[in-house]
DNA sequence: CAAAAATTTGAAATCGCTTTGAATGATCCC
DNA sequence: GGGATCATTCAAAGCGATTTCAAATTTTTG
């Protein structure tokens, strides 16, 4: 069922059968009424490929996921709320996934040249994240998820990482704790190191100092967390605390606090970071975990949002967007113990 | 850069840099190499939608994920294999959010209609699914991972799972167990089917007798799965394994398990499902997880290698594949102790 | 009631590629 | 040497939509 067989079944010419369709003022009530039930009826839809090579819009928006990295839970997330949005717009998510740096950018220079897509999301940015100047170069749209530093403005959403970190930071020291563990992410990612300025920042207030072995920098993974929160546990004296870089890293240090004979929320608390996933609640974890809480997936929905801005023409040093984090107390974050 | 601009430069027709580019017997083999090397260092890639258009193939394939059920690790470990196929035919991977299974029939209608899809992916399916009989009538091609009943002959490639749910089952036979626990899928979906299959072969050949208070259906999400291990738990004689249908699953029982203040591998025993993450690894669990194991990524990237076998020609009633499941022996799982 | 303006429709160009069918030269063979 | 063959190249016709520009019809106006 193409453009051309609808118009003949209705007696009419492409060009109003599209004008039609399309909402142009210049045509008959009546005309219109009669195509679009036809339209309906015979089920009609234009060829993709050919709309958008009439229109010169890819119709698309193209995200780039690193398999090793940037695959899990926090994708998954992300892209239901990118989804949900673009859906509306009829606008589709092409998703490339690569292994090695390299294979990402040659990813992005295909988007470009192929022009496969209007737009892209970035993720994962590092503090001087090259991705993002290859895209201003090759002029492709983008909204990064995060922050970097650029010479030139670009559209970024970004959590208050720091400022979250911050004030659960402060919130444990006010409870006593003065042996607080940080698993943050690997260095050089953005959000890793805008929380350890905001763990310092909350140690410096208080005058505690900084103890470099109560920081580890890796994966969030449950594996990787376990094995570092293990050997944290065995330091003399040991953390009072620990602040999970995710839910993941939480369920891992659970499991090492427990390992270790104690019992999280009395010897050992713990703040974690919540990107709320429909299938890890905090609330109903045993004890419920106290958690730095922000949705990526609202964040998904907006970052959509933001492209669509972008495609209608909005200029990109308009679109900074810095959210607040939560700090949600429960269970497992309590006043220091003494030492048994 | 179009092709149009490339030949001028060239001072050929386009006629033949299309020719020479896409590897045409017919061009002189000296200009061949003066056109590839200039597309080159021009940057030249066709327009993708003219490609598209001209050649009448969408060059992208199509997967909806259902938001609420089937977002997670899984698909996300899926989708890298299926990628990491694809991307080396330059074929792109839709992706389509949804939230109701209304919006799935609508979002393949879309796919169909508009020619976006060369093909899709269908995935959790149901022991008669009414999606597959759909993409059979609107004539989009597809690989089903798993497996339906279904009139028309279509491809699919599953695991089996009715083996190796028989297999640990019997296996928890032998260790003595009696009281075994099966923490399946939602009812009507076919893998969970084909496990509770597997589950009472395994309990009649021996004579044992099923207790439905013993198997729970179910989401696969940690908390959900704590939730009815916890339940079960409480019954008297309590069970003394568990069979848990994914990781996720695995890391809710063994939660409730600690809870109850008994030991994973003493008094209780487990063998989970495991779909390969690398996040969640069951090697590093403590104690280490006895698993059923098949790679979900190497199934994508095989369903992938499917989908280019059926664009290519072949015919899908010649598609079929079931891969066996590996029962991987570790410290979860032993045999049963004597009450104390 | 004729001329002007507004409304509604359509023919044809366009988007950037592939591919058909024809044309050009070079090479071969008798 | 001239007709047939082969190797190269190109002009132009699609692919299926949108959009420009012109034409036809209806309505308004003086």
């Amino acid at each position: 069922m193409r453009l051309k067989d609808l118009a003949q079944h209705l007696g009419l010419s492409q060009t109003t059968v599209s004008r039609a369709l399309n909402g142009y003022p210049e045509v008959n009530e009546a005309t219109r009424l009669r195509v679009a039930e036809t339209a309906a009826r015979l089920g009609y839809r234009p060829n993709a490929s050919a709309l958008r090579l009439a229109t010169g819009r890819a119709g698309a928006i193209g995200m780039v996921l690193r398999a090793s990295t940037e695959f899990g839970p926090h994708s998954s997330e992300f892209l239901g709320g990118v989804g949900e949005r673009l859906a509306a717009e009829e606008i589709d998510i092409l998703v490339s996934t690569v292994e090695t740096y390299q294979d990402e950018i040659a990813a992005y220079r295909r988007f470009a040249a192929s022009q496969r897509v209007d737009a892209v999301i970035l993720q994962s940015p590092k503090l001087n994240d090259q991705r993002a100047e290859l895209l201003m170069d090759l002029g492709l749209p983008f909204v990064l998820h995060g922050r970097t530093n650029a010479a030139r403005p670009l559209a970024w959403l970004d959590i208050d990482n720091t400022g979250a970190i911050e004030r659960a930071t402060s919130h444990l020291l006010d409870l006593g704790h003065r042996r607080i563990a940080l698993l943050n992410g690997m260095k050089g990612q953005t959000f890793a190191e805008h929380r350890e300025l905001g763990y310092l920042a909350a140690l410096s207030a208080r005058g505690v100092s900084f103890d470099p072995a109560l920081m580890g920098n890796s994966t969030f993974t449950d594996e990787v967390a376990f094995r570092l929160a293990q050997a944290m546990l065995e330091l003399r004296p040991r953390p009072t605390a620990f602040l999970a870089g995710s839910m993941m890293t939480a369920l891992g240090v659970f499991r090492a606090i427990r390992q270790a004979g104690l019992t999280l929320g009395q010897e050992v608390s713990m703040i974690a970071h919540d990107d709320v996933f429909p299938y890890l609640n905090a609330d109903n974890m045993y004890p419920t975990m106290s958690t730095t809480r922000s949705s990526i997936r609202t964040a998904g929905v907006r970052i959509a949002e933001l492209i669509l801005q972008i495609l209608s023409g909005k200029p990109v040093e308009d679109i900074h967007e810095l959210w607040p984090v939560e700090l949600v107390l429960r269970q497992s974050s309590g006043p220091v113990m003494a030492e048994k």
